[in-house]
DNA sequence: TCTGGGGTCCTAGGACCC
DNA sequence: TCTGGGGTCCTAGGACCC
């Protein structure tokens, strides 16, 4: 196979849960919007029928924006920014609160629309897709436009698609010219589009890494491109270094994955207050249980087991720490994963408070994988 | 008034086995 | 008792992404 032969593409809907929030919401067309905080704050109707919404300046607490409307985006709020904080730029703003259920309900829809027209689709999180078309005949352009009419007329909502011969490249084009954009892109046109445009661009280059480039006087795609691999080697290690040199010509050969399978399910919570580990013991305990059991039940739900337990700790100072253990068995019993999970907990000395607590589960394998028909796990006894 | 929740992948040291 | 590599698992942390 020709991997220079590939047609890929990455499919990333515009401002997602914004948008779908606009769909139920009309007369917020056109208003600056933002998504998030923890979960109060619904519209309310009121008794003349019409809604009322809240405003970001109404807000109190912890909390962090989701995601934000470009007429809130104008304002200088975006995502992962403290509620509060935005409130201070955008004080008028409207706050909608996250409900994952329903931009869940659209990204079925979505995927469904363009799986129609092919079945070589990647998931990509909730909003975004790579599609391998290097076997459909159409020509690219209708073959695009089909595709975005696909979305829109099964969701009523606009996407972006970049196409490429790789992955890395359409990930890049797909957000070029957001929002409705359509980049198609060959290896010729490297030097003119993709160039000029700054390290962080590239998929995997984050905060850290754009920075120690800066530092290194490599602002631009273009500068990483001529700069030379030991210099890169140096500063980045081998592997890492040697994935910047490909990056930054445009090279990647990654396939598009059908059906990825799960590596880890995690839940996790942010309290309210920081918790004492003393004087708070008993709202802990609950909250650790009942993390436990969430982790258990999404496990049965999607249908897998898994063998290693981990825990999570956030303190006031904002310090993250982890502590894990692997158990011999596969398991989705809350009773084992809690004792698990216990025992994690008494390896960490607790002498600040506590700001967040969460537990995940890794070494995953399917239940029918694991026990075939007979469930064996259920012969183990709950207390050896 | 700091900083959510769900993931993936990589690195690195030590244990343990051959 | 010492000296080796190679491979795999376990544990902890960190960068990055949506």
């Amino acid at each position: 196979m020709n991997a220079s032969l590939r047609r890929i593409a990455h499919l990333d809907m515009d401002a997602f849960y914004a948008s779908v929030e606009l769909l139920r919401y009309p007369e917020l067309q056109g208003l600056p919007v933002v998504i998030g905080g923890r979960g109060e704050h619904q519209p309310v109707v009121r008794a003349d029928g019409r809604r009322h919404f809240f405003r970001l300046r109404e807000y109190t607490g912890r909390g962090v924006i989701t995601t934000a409307t470009y007429e809130a985006r104008a304002l200088g709020v975006h995502s992962a920014m403290g509620v509060m904080k935005a409130a201070q730029l955008a004080p008028d703003a409207i706050l909608l609160p996250v409900d994952f259920a329903i931009y869940r309900h659209y990204s079925r829809l979505f995927k469904a629309a363009v799986s129609s027209i092919t079945p070589q689709i990647e998931d990509s999180g909730i909003d975004e897709i790579y599609l391998d078309l290097s076997d459909l005949p159409d020509e690219l352009l209708p073959l695009a436009k089909r595709i975005k009419k696909a979305v829109k007329d099964a969701t009523g909502l606009s996407c972006s698609i970049g196409i490429t011969p790789n992955k890395l490249l359409s990930k890049i084009c797909s957000d070029l010219e957001k929002p409705d954009g359509l980049i198609i892109l060959e290896i010729s046109d490297i030097p003119k589009r993709i160039w000029p445009l700054p390290v962080h661009k590239i998929n995997g280059i984050g905060p850290k890494a754009a920075k120690k480039l800066a530092s290194l006087g490599i602002t631009t795609i273009a500068e990483l491109a001529q700069a030379e691999l030991s210099l890169l080697r140096f500063h980045f290690g081998r592997s890492y270094s040697i994935w910047l040199y490909e990056a930054s010509r445009g090279i990647d050969q990654r396939p598009v994955i059908n059906d990825a399978k799960p590596k880890s399910i995690s839940r996790e919570t942010t309290f309210e207050r920081d918790l004492h580990p003393r004087q708070d013991r008993s709202d802990l305990s609950e909250a650790f249980t009942a993390l436990c059991i969430q982790v258990a039940d999404d496990l049965k739900c999607k249908g897998y087991v898994g063998r290693t337990v981990s825990i999570k700790l956030r303190f006031e100072d904002f310090l993250t720490l982890t502590r894990d253990c692997s158990l011999t068995i596969y398991t989705c019993d809350p009773v084992l994963i809690r004792r698990a999970a216990g025992e994690c907990l008494r390896r960490v000395s607790l002498k600040k408070r506590i700001r967040l607590l969460g537990i995940k589960i890794t070494t995953l394998c399917s239940v029918n994988a694991a026990y075939g028909n007979e469930s064996r796990q259920r012969e183990l006894p709950l207390v050896p």
